[in-house]
DNA sequence: CTTCCACAGGAAGGTCTGGCGG
DNA sequence: CCGCCAGACCTTCCTGTGGAAG
């Protein structure tokens, strides 16, 4: 992001001015998903759930593995994150010794990895840890039942997004790794907000860890709601919430799928949007502010990776869409037209065009993600077509393929003269 | 009612890459 | 290290079709 700085501010200090402004926040950070509130609404049965399948490790014996399921934002890493951390608490209380290992797979997401990881939860002496290459993996592993026997006790191992994990070799080495060790034990908890995963598993493995299975429901709008209420609390100072605005984050996010992350992002940005609008008080324009910076951002990031030739095609429907609004024309755009100027392009940058087929299927994977629209219309006599426009702000998507090496020297680019039928 | 445009979109096959077992 | 195969990515060829015009 760029701070652009007027002819007539006064720009000394910037940040001085900015840190005096009175803000909104009191706590920023206990609005984002990483923070870790003291009590999680409307998750008791599942805490409990969770909780009376593993207190089995409170007395020493092995609890079932659990796969937990659900959808982003229910709360299945919360849960098991605070479960984690009161299970230490009470092994420490009880002195039963207790080991929590927590784990995202898609950040560690092979079997050395998570091995190696896992291991090295469990050592203290910097020289011995394993490094991130060049062990065999098996004596990884081998080293990883040395160390969990030598602990004792009960090992807990979370495994977050577990379907992000290459191969299920390391699943099954980790569940059936109770049978190599003399005098510990270890439970393994998977979460994947992937239904399905566990049908693609070695069986072995699938009645392995699916001793016991959990399902996060998604939260329903008033649920949200207290979430909310609950954050806002901490986060924000008090009395600067206008009353709808909770409920209308609440009812959006419900919409889609009861997402609690998102709930909250949009309650946090809705806070920054007026903070930087320099409002004392947070109503509903910014909360719909906010959603439409948090759609922009998305379809920036979208744009932003596309490969070259959807950014070409993208363009292409750019450039005409651009055209016709200086001309103060508004008829369709066709998959036709848009294919012409397309090749046109290609020409221009020197790259090589795909064919009417393929760019017609891309022109569907770019109305797919949300950029553009584009509906299958009859002309009539004058054929059938999709009907394609732009769903958001022009202008900044045309900034971001501007940043791609190839679209350089393109700045002064004309759709060839074309009269437009109809 | 028929015609006919300008594509939509299915089917099949080619090329290339990357992972994986031997 | 090598051959094999799956899957991504494209092309070629094809049949199908909504509805304004005739």
């Amino acid at each position: 992001m760029s701070i652009l700085i007027g002819k007539n501010t006064v720009n000394s200090d910037i940040f001085g001015h900015l840190l005096k402004s009175d803000g909104l926040f009191i706590d920023r950070e206990a609005m984002r998903p990483s923070y870790m509130p003291e009590i999680l609404p409307h998750r008791g049965k599942e805490i409990n759930d969770l909780a009376s399948i593993l207190v089995t490790a409170l007395r020493g014996e092995t609890p079932s593995n659990v796969f937990i399921y659900g959808k982003t934002g229910t709360g299945k890493t919360a849960v098991t994150k605070f479960i984690g951390k009161e299970l230490l608490r009470k092994g420490l209380e009880t002195s039963k010794k207790i080991n929590f290992v927590y784990l995202n797979c898609e950040i560690v997401d092979t079997q050395y990895r998570l091995l190696q990881n896992i291991t090295n939860h469990l050592i203290n002496e910097w020289s011995e840890r394993i490094p991130f290459t060049g062990w065999p993996t098996d004596e990884v592993y081998a080293k990883l039942i040395q160390m969990i026997d030598k602990e004792g006790g009960v090992t807990v191992i979370i495994l977050d997004e577990v379907d992000k994990l290459k191969g299920d070799e390391a699943l099954y080495n980790l569940s059936r790794i109770n049978g190599n060790l003399q005098n510990a034990k270890v439970s393994i908890v998977g979460i994947s907000n992937d239904l399905k995963f566990t049908e693609f598993l070695d069986p072995r493995v699938k009645s392995s860890l699916g001793e016991e299975n959990m399902i996060f429901p998604p939260y329903d709008a008033s649920q949200l709601q207290d979430i909310l209420k609950q954050r806002a609390k901490i986060a924000l100072k008090p009395n600067i919430l206008d009353d709808d605005v909770i409920p209308l984050c609440s009812a959006l996010a419900a919409q889609e799928h009861g997402d609690a992350r998102r709930a909250l992002d949009l309650l946090r940005i809705s806070a920054e949007q007026a903070e930087r609008g320099g409002a004392t008080k947070i109503t509903k324009k910014f909360v719909r502010l906010a959603q439409n910076k948090i759609e922009i951002d998305r379809i920036m990031e979208v744009v932003r990776t596309l490969p070259t030739q959807s950014k070409q095609i993208l363009l292409a429907v750019l450039l005409r869409e651009q055209q016709d609004r200086k001309d103060g024309i508004s008829g369709v755009i066709t998959t036709g037209e848009v294919y012409e100027i397309y090749k046109d392009l290609c020409r221009k940058t020197r790259t090589d065009s795909l064919t009417q087929r393929r760019v017609a299927d891309l022109i569907s994977e770019l109305d797919m993600l949300g950029i553009i629209t584009a509906r299958v219309i009859s002309k009539g006599r004058y054929g059938r077509t999709r009907e394609i426009r732009i769903s958001s702000s022009t202008s900044e998507i045309l900034n971001i393929l501007h940043e791609d090496d190839i679209f350089k020297d393109l700045t002064n680019y004309k759709i060839r003269g074309q009269t437009k039928l109809l």
